[in-house]
DNA sequence: CCGAATGTCA
DNA sequence: TGACATTCGG
């Protein structure tokens, strides 16, 4: 039996929207420990991984460690016919394959469930290895989800540059060149709207802005945003789910091929897991 | 002569846009008792009837009876022209193929006037007996409105069952199947909050979600909407429009074939009329 | 959190 | 051209 209650099922539904774009089928693993997912984009270029702890539902039961696999967009289509102010539970029998999804309004005078089949999705699960990170920069994610937008406008990939001063993010394209960069700043009124930067050395990747402006869909989760970098080793863009875990978001960056002088295509994240990780390891 | 006069020309714009998806042509009746109209939709499955009371109107004349048909989507583009505070005002010579529209601002500063031609429609006007209803239900427009909208993500036609303790709707599709039900609820701040029964005796009818879609176009013109059902006649859902009258659309239901075990087609509305309303009278 | 307006897709 | 979805403003 599982069995999961979560009285701001807005969250929920933010968590989709935030996914959506990016995935289309993926596992939802179930332990007592919590919810958590992992799943690369089509492209195989970038990956997300999403946590919600045990703690963070009102109620929270999972007799069995289980896989279940959904169709993205159905989980979004169903979260849709639950308002924001919804309580949401998640139920699903031990041996059924199917999952109910509950939505009761705050005063309890509608509830609706939908039932939706679970698929069978082959698991490429990754291990992740803990890195050390060279620049870790957490900012303001609405300031992050503007620049993304903008430089996109201009260009199709972005450079982020991280100082002691602070986060550069550099495009260029067609109609010119831009570059935006963020001072560190702790001296702001709220801490969600100061940015900080924590930098061991500095560090300069490039990324497909078109991935970047996916993560964003993540903005509505968190007023703020961490970003992890490191030479060679793939990005994190992690929203902070409160009180109940994260969402984060991994991609590669494109290298620079040094006898040719050109940037080539993303690798494929398996490949970058084996290929870069290994020796981060 | 004919001479309408309606200070919340708002009124008239939202019926209009109630109704204009599903009407193409109409018959505007008007006497001196009032302007009704009567129209099916394209497929004869739903029927659209309105009536605005001669004394909702500020000033009201009509010499004598006149059935004047008019295209619907053209009536609709020239209320488009009128403000949402307009005052509208409509009249016709007794000998005239024409109808006038004419607009004024509130303060008076600004005076329009749209003259249109007026068609011949043959007139299939039905006579609706007045029919006991086993179950009518009262609850918010807006809660029927998403209902209908959350359900039809999911499939093609709502079951609407009707119990002492709520109305269920439900539905089931491709990606799984759902239900929502709504309790009866009085003890609710406001009355147009709140969700009434009155049953005689359960009832669970099938319709096409399509046409419930197009009902709850006349959401802005009511808080509250009320679904009337019995078993093989057509569901009535009534938006009062206050002061003046009502907006009722009637909708034949689906009928489960007993042999077959599937669900047939509507029957045609007409064919309903004199086949079910028949006994009913 | 809801309603209106805009932009996109069919 | 109309309907739907998404986005912005109150």
């Amino acid at each position: 039996m599982l069995e999961l209650r979560l009285v701001q099922g807005s969250l929920l539904k933010k968590v989709l929207e935030a996914i959506k774009e990016l995935v289309t089928d993926a596992n939802f693993d179930c332990s007592s420990s919590g919810v958590s997912l992992q799943a690369m984009d089509s492209s195989h270029v970038a990956l997300v991984a999403l946590l919600l702890r045990y703690d963070g539902f009102e109620h929270f039961r999972c007799d069995r460690n289980r896989s279940m696999g959904m169709n993205i967009n159905n989980v979004s289509k169903l979260l849709r016919c639950a308002a924001n102010d919804d309580i949401i539970t998640l139920k699903a029998d031990d041996d059924s394959d199917t999952i109910t999804f509950m939505f009761e309004s705050p005063k309890q005078d509608k509830i609706a469930d939908f039932e939706m089949k679970l698929m069978d999705i082959q698991n490429d699960h990754l291990g992740i290895p803990e890195a050390e990170y060279q620049a870790i920069v957490k900012m303001p994610s609405l300031e992050f989800a503007r620049i993304c937008k903008d430089l996109s406008s201009i260009g199709d990939t972005v450079v982020i540059s991280v100082t002691k001063e602070g986060i550069k993010f550099s495009t260029r394209g067609d109609i010119g060149s831009a570059n935006i960069v963020c001072r560190q700043n702790t001296t702001v009124d709220k801490p969600e709207d100061s940015t900080t930067i924590e930098m061991k050395e500095p560090v300069s990747l490039t990324f497909a802005l078109r991935y970047m402006n996916s993560f964003t869909k993540a903005t509505p989760l968190s007023s703020t945003v961490t970003i992890s970098m490191s030479s060679d080793l793939p990005v994190v863009v992690e929203y902070k789910i409160a009180e109940m875990g994260y969402i984060r978001f991994y991609l590669a960056p494109k290298i620079e091929d040094d006898d040719e002088g050109y940037i080539l295509e993303e690798k494929s994240f398996s490949f970058l897991l084996t290929q870069v990780w290994s020796f981060a390891r």
